[in-house]
DNA sequence: GAAGTAAGTTAGTACTCAATTACTACATCG
DNA sequence: CGATGTAGTAATTGAGTACTAACTTACTTC
């Protein structure tokens, strides 16, 4: 159909890749997935990328700097507690609009042991290093507090399980969550915890 | 080599199969590594077993069942805050002594969404009563503390990502978190958060 | 000690999937 | 117009894998 770049059909693949790995992870998701979902033949991903991993790894470092770059701009000019609501709120919105990149962030994570196993030291340092730089993204603006920073990613990780698990947003196991209301688009104050 | 009645084979299996879904996930396990794991002919599995599933589900559910006991035996004549540290130093033990069976949870917890595509909605179901379960065992010695449950969860989750990633004891994410100490045995005291 | 049963294996099937090779359509420029 | 390069596909391959069928070995019981 349309022809594109290679440069913004790798883009789009990075796009559909976040969503199939972080439905089904590294090893349930094929390469024909990937490619049907671009709308492009399966073997011309590995003229764009050198194998699965390679397509993985994009995705995954993609993924971590959308979230970066969300904090960073959600913080603007903001800090302590103001910073927080302000990440929290953020991070809810993206909850609801983009759940696939929260569950291909744990897909990440979760990656990393089987890599290692297949001798791909790499990708671990991959992603340790990006969680470092998101840890350091949120610990700035909440004006250096560690026990604070810890407590957001503590929350986060927690929601990011409850959305993997599939639980309706009205089931109790989120009432000490304060999250966002069932309709998108109603304000979406509030913080991650009650 | 040494006949077992399938019973404890069984048993045998689903441990096995907590280590080689802890590490690899549902699609990127081979039954043969489960088999191999046990010390018994891949097929042998498909006697024991109606399927593939139907071992991750088994391995999913006693993974379930012995946190909750865990936390049942930590708890017992315990309330409120030493309640809370005698969970806390309980989960600090597993994490140094069964670091697979908290990548075996987060496995399933990520598993759910593969599921119900592939058309197993009672996978999710079983998954989010664990959960729900888990919770409520947690809530009790707590003294039904909404707000504390839900935190003690986070910094539960928190941890098993860490550990997923592989970050080593001694790196700075683990700041904010008061963990065990880098050689077990040595007291293991100190709750989840700092 | 023969018969029956329960534990376990070997061999094989049907299928999926990552990756390769060889080809085609379309543009742009000399 | 012809040449060169780039976006893309069709066909295929070889490795792995869940699962089946048929057979074998050991224990138990009368």
């Amino acid at each position: 159909m349309s022809r594109m770049s290679a440069e913004e059909r790798r883009e789009s693949v990075v796009r559909a890749a976040m969503e199939e790995f972080g439905r089904g992870g590294y090893y349930g998701t094929s390469t024909e997935a990937i490619a049907k979902r671009v709308g492009v033949s399966q073997p011309y991903l590995f003229r764009l990328f050198p194998g699965k991993r390679a397509i993985f790894l994009a995705a995954a470092e993609r993924c971590v700097e959308d979230t970066i770059r969300m904090f960073e701009e959600a913080t603007e000019g903001l800090e302590g507690e103001a910073a927080l609501h302000a990440m929290a709120a953020a991070y809810t919105k993206a909850l609801v609009e983009q759940p696939s990149r929260l569950m291909m962030q744990m897909q990440m994570y979760l990656a990393v042991a089987a890599a290692e196993e297949e001798g791909d030291r790499e990708f671990g340092e991959a992603v340790r290093a990006g969680w470092t730089r998101l840890w350091d993204t949120v610990h700035l603006p909440l004006g250096a507090d560690v026990g604070g920073t810890t407590e957001f990613m503590a929350y986060g990780m927690l929601i990011n399980c409850l959305v993997a698990m599939g639980f309706p947003r009205d089931h109790r196991v989120w009432e000490g969550l304060a999250t966002v209301p069932a309709e998108p688009g109603s304000g979406a104050r509030g913080g991650l915890k009650a």
